[in-house]
DNA sequence: GATTAATACTTGAGTGCTCAACTACTAAGC
DNA sequence: GCTTAGTAGTTGAGCACTCAAGTATTAATC
C-alpha cells in the first residue's frame, strides 16, 4: 500500500533473489562435493597467478569473516582441495595454496556453475544482466 | 583469466552483494532489536489486510521453509510482535497475527530501514536500481 | 466409517556462519 | 632492547537457518 522507494525495492529484491535463487545454485554445486562459499573461495584461489593467497585477503574477497574463512578452510584442506603454506618472512601470515586436486574440481564445478548461471538467467536479456553487474559493482563501495 | 560468462557474472555480483550489503542493512535495524528477516516478516503481515497469515503462507512469501517460520516466530511472540490465532475451521493451521506493538515497532524499522537502503544505493541512478529490480523479479521465477 | 493420503506444523540434529576473547607474532617509539 | 600497539589467525559460544522425522488433523476413496 504504501508506496514503496525505489532504494527499498531494490534492497528487498535483493533479498528475496538470496533466499530463493542462490539456493538452486548451490544445490547445483552440491554434486561436486563443494558448497557455494566453498566454489567461490576456489574461484578466488584460482585467479591469483600463483594460485596462493594469505588468508584474511582470502576472507576479505569472498566477504566472510577471519574465523569464517578458518572454518571453511578445514575441511577443505582435508580432503586436500587446499593447502597451507607458511611465510618464512611473517610467521603470523598462513598462505592458503590451491591444490592440483582443488584446481581439477573447481574447473568441473565452474561447468556445473555456468549452467546454473544460464538457467537462472534465461529469462533476461544481456542489457538487463550488464545492467545489475555494473550496478553491483558501484554499490560494493 | 578465463572470459567469464555474462550469466555467470551475473550471479557471482548479486551474491557478493548479498554477502556485503544486506549485512549493513541487517546492522541497522538491530537498534529496534529485530533482524532483516523478521523485518521482513513484520512487512508482510502488514501489507495483508487484516494483519494475518498462516504460517506456512508467510514461510512461503518470505522463503522460509516451515521450520524456519516456527523458530523465528518463537521469540517475537515472546516480546509480543506478533501472536498466535487459532483457525477453528482447521485445527491443523494457526495464524499469524501482528500486534499493536508489532505495528508500531515494523513503521520504526521501516524508517530505518528506508535510510539504510537509500545510504546503499547512494551511487546509483534510478535507471540502474529498476533495471536490478526488474531483473530480480524475472528471476525469481 | 475405516484406511490411506495429504497438509500444517514442531522438534532434534547438524551446518555455516558471527562476534568476542584468546594466542602468537611483528612493528614503532623511545 | 622494552613496551606498546597493531595484525593474523584460532577457538568457544551462540544464532539462524536447513533437512528429516515426528505428531496432529483433515480430505478422499472405498
Amino acid at each position: 500500500m504504501s508506496t514503496t522507494s525505489l532504494p527499498s525495492q531494490f534492497v528487498l529484491a535483493l533479498a528475496s533473489l538470496q533466499r530463493v535463487a542462490l539456493k538452486r545454485v548451490d544445490r547445483h554445486l552440491n554434486i561436486h562435493g563443494i558448497s557455494f562459499t566453498e566454489f567461490i573461495v576456489l574461484r578466488a584461489l584460482a585467479a591469483e597467478g600463483d594460485h596462493t593467497l594469505r588468508r584474511i585477503d582470502l576472507a576479505e574477497e569472498v566477504g566472510l569473516s577471519a574465523s569464517g574463512i578458518t572454518r571453511v578452510l578445514a575441511p577443505m584442506a582435508k580432503i586436500g582441495l587446499i593447502k597451507k603454506e607458511l611465510n618464512p618472512r611473517d610467521a603470523r601470515v598462513s598462505l592458503v595454496k590451491l591444490t592440483a586436486a582443488g584446481r581439477s574440481i573447481f574447473e568441473d564445478a565452474s561447468r556445473t556453475f555456468e549452467q546454473g548461471a544460464q538457467a537462472l538467467t534465461s529469462s533476461l536479456d544481456s542489457r538487463q544482466m550488464k545492467a545489475v553487474t555494473e550496478a553491483v559493482a558501484l554499490v560494493g563501495r
